[in-house]
DNA sequence: TTGGTTTTTAATACTCAATATCAATTTCTG
DNA sequence: CAGAAATTGATATTGAGTATTAAAAACCAA
């Protein structure tokens, strides 16, 4: 429990600016979330059900969603399901992608996320995340 | 049109694959797909009824998932939308996504293509292509 | 504490993008 | 060309996510 002080305080003062109140609910959803690192509404919700069988689902999408704002969350759409990404959890990195054998490797590059910043506001955009993958041979598969 | 032969091709060599038949509708909507980028299956519906007053909107779902399956498209959801991007003309370009409104801005950067060969090299692989996408809010949703 | 005010909740109705259904039509194959 | 097989368009249905609202909980000041 102690592990999740920082983020029950950045929950917290969000709540105080802006005059918002904690509940059990929110207590309950956020620490079931800082156990996770990525989750669907519906899943948290089965999970929750089963020791306080009243929570409704829509207090899970509206804490979740307030998560985003309070930026310990992420949300992320594939296909018809949102994926809502524990930020504390996941040190952001990008991946290298074989194309023959399907090996992954995760990189980082700072130089990179700084030029993405760049670009960005050169349009005006403020990023909120970003995805890059890199397609191609690795060196066992080129032969 | 003959710059569409290749694409096509693709779509009826896919079809002859799997015992799937060339149709008037489906050579319409790989038509207008070939025009343009990326659209909604919504937009492409717009577009299409004004000079064929009869075309599903069930069948334009169809026909650009089955786009996604022979290749010659790529499905992205945001939020409630799904964008079907036109794989032959992305080779150059990324993307800035606002994950507000769905508006998408298209951007080169020679630096940042330089800096993932540089990253693949170092970890053995030759990019055949890659994949990069920036969220965040445009100038617009950001107020 | 208590009373009063504001926010939140739970249940449910609703929205809307996407898919399933199915009779009628079109395409392909022999 | 005829028959088999796939496709279409119209519409019903699904399901993730949101809006609504009366009741409950949280907060705050005295």
């Amino acid at each position: 429990m102690s592990r999740n002080l920082k983020e029950s305080a950045v929950l917290k003062d969000h709540l105080g600016k802006h005059q918002l109140k904690l509940t059990r609910q929110r207590e309950r959803i956020l620490a079931l979330f800082l156990k996770t690192e990525h989750v669907t509404a519906e899943h948290m919700y089965r999970s929750l059900s089963k020791k306080d069988p009243h929570i409704g689902l829509a207090t899970i999408y509206r804490t979740l969603n307030l998560f985003c704002d309070t930026g310990l969350a992420q949300a992320r759409h594939f296909g018809a399901q949102t994926q809502y990404d524990n930020v504390s959890h996941k040190r952001h990195h990008d991946h290298l992608i074989c194309t023959t054998c399907g090996k992954i490797v995760e990189f980082e590059n700072c130089e990179i996320e700084r030029l993405q910043e760049e670009v960005a506001a050169k349009h005006g955009f403020v990023i909120q995340t970003h995805k890059l993958e890199l397609y191609g041979l690795c060196s066992r598969c080129r032969r």
